[in-house]
DNA sequence: CTATGGCACGGATT
DNA sequence: AATCCGTGCCATAG
């Protein structure tokens, strides 16, 4: 609401509003490269030294206040998020740490290594010492993703308990990707398959597969393992499916078996999110704060010595540095309309989807580009540009991709999964399609099916065997 | 005969 | 203009 006036002041160049749809479209750690490469190629930009909230460390704008400390409490309405750009070079999950409180941490790489990227994750959870024993649990791991010690070993390195050494490994089991730092595959397979089951139906079945026949399962013995469970050939076809499409064994790979991992699925996974929402204070009851990602430890902006410097030098430069200060000052111009853009953007989403964010998929309102780009008056290429490849981390530290947002049948689907997750008896398609309609989601059964299969759930048939058997 | 999955079409979305 | 998504129709499995 106030620096955002220049808005429709100047009239777009078609330069300007060509490298604003660029700028638009980088992530965080896209956007850090360009700038880098900017600040280095041009000496009429600068970086301006860093200032931090005193109260709540945050990095700060040049001449800006804390938009959270400073927050007037009186018209605040706790529905209303703080949206803000948020100048950080730390990346930690939680803006009220600061860099000193992690151990072994170098500058800011961009991409992570797998440590340092579950690292971040759990730290926010642990003290001091047990952040110690966390690092020290990572740093042993292999490029799977698992653990290279024993537990025991690292409990009488540290002079602990095992117990509280479990504890740590159960709490980076459960960061991205989930299950690392297991001991084996199997045990990744089944911390994996808990976790799963808190939003979807999984096949008991899964579960005894995994604990009792691993060997089996890893030869593909289906004859054996039926034989061994007392149930269908085809029963344990479909539930090795079902492993083999949402669970992994080496948390470090994303897949099955192949180590030819495609280089962007890597790095969609590792990669920092470039809006991170979360609680004021960690409490559910404060307003959202949303931070979009600025990768920088401060603010760009022109040099002011610069601008004397051009007055006074020989002819043939000034021509030389005039054009890199217009330069300079359309990049400004550029990142600046970038960043409202998505102030107002996220400012808007994060309002209508706030009980998405805070009561889980279930709540989330099927909202689509367009409409939103109408909203904004903006172009609707624009919006697009804004919410592809971004991710968003969520107060529960998840990091799903920005366009999560507009899931046409996210809500539908969550729906289906908690009907089939409760039914009594196995639902057909079309009996589920009814109980939908019901509900105020009318789809076909067809969709149904497919909805189904998207979540992973086996047909009706296949469904009930597995469950009540174990 | 019923429940599902495959293919393909048309409209919406990007 | 390209892509995604919901749906209807039809073949197939149980």
């Amino acid at each position: 609401m106030f620096q955002l006036h220049y808005q429709t002041i100047r009239p777009l160049t078609t330069a300007h509003l060509a490298q604003t749809m660029t700028l638009l479209s980088l992530t965080s750690e896209e956007l850090r490269q360009q700038i880098e490469s900017e600040l280095a190629s041009n000496p009429a930009l600068e970086l301006v030294e860093e200032r931090r909230c005193p109260m709540c460390h945050r990095l700060l704008p040049p001449r800006g206040v804390c938009p959270v400390c400073s927050r007037p409490s009186n018209e605040a309405s706790p529905e209303e998020p703080i949206v803000f750009v948020s100048p950080r070079d730390d990346f930690y999950t939680h803006g009220d740490r600061t860099a000193d409180d992690y151990p072994d941490e170098g500058v800011s790489t961009i991409a992570d290594d797998l440590p340092t990227y579950v690292l971040r994750q759990v730290a926010p959870e642990l003290g001091s010492e047990q952040r110690k024993i966390a690092a020290y649990l990572l740093t042993h791991l292999d490029e799977d993703g698992l653990l290279t010690t024993s537990l025991i070993e690292v409990a009488r390195y540290f002079h602990k308990p095992l117990s509280s050494v479990e504890a740590i490994q159960k709490i980076i089991q459960h960061a991205e990707p989930v299950g690392v730092g297991s001991t084996s595959p199997q045990e990744a397979l089944l911390v994996q398959l808990e976790v799963l089951s808190e939003s979807r139906f999984v096949p008991g079945l899964a579960e005894k597969l995994i604990r009792e026949a691993m060997d089996q399962l890893s030869r593909h013995q289906y004859a054996e393992m039926a034989r061994m469970f007392g149930v269908s050939q085809t029963q344990v076809q479909q539930v090795v499916r079902f492993i083999s499409e949402n669970l992994y064994p080496f948390p470090g790979r994303s897949h099955w078996g192949d180590v030819r991992q495609p280089a962007n699925e890597a790095l969609e996974v590792y990669r920092q999110p470039d809006v991170i929402i979360s609680y004021m204070d960690n409490d559910p009851k404060n307003p959202l704060i949303v931070e979009v990602i600025l990768p920088l430890a401060g603010t760009l902006r022109i040099n002011p010595l610069f601008r004397g410097a051009i007055q006074q030098a020989s002819d043939e430069k000034k021509d030389a540095w005039k054009s890199d200060l217009e330069r300079a000052s359309l990049f400004v111009k550029c990142m600046q309309q970038r960043n409202h853009t998505m102030l107002r953007l996220m400012q808007r989403l994060v309002g209508l989807q706030r009980s998405y964010i805070t009561h889980g998929e279930k709540h989330l309102i099927p909202f689509t580009r367009a409409q939103l780009s109408r909203e904004l008056e903006v172009h609707e290429s624009t919006i697009s540009r804004a919410v592809s490849n971004k991710t968003v981390q969520l107060p529960n530290r998840r990091i799903i991709p920005l366009s999560s947002f507009f899931d046409r049948s996210l809500n539908v689907r969550t729906v289906l999964r908690e009907m089939i997750a409760s039914e009594s008896t196995p639902l057909s398609d079309s009996e589920l399609a009814e109980m939908l309609a019901e509900k105020g989601f009318s789809v076909a059964r067809r969709t149904v099916a497919k909805y189904r299969a998207m979540e992973g759930i086996l047909p009706a048939h296949l469904r009930d065997i597995s469950s009540v058997r174990a």
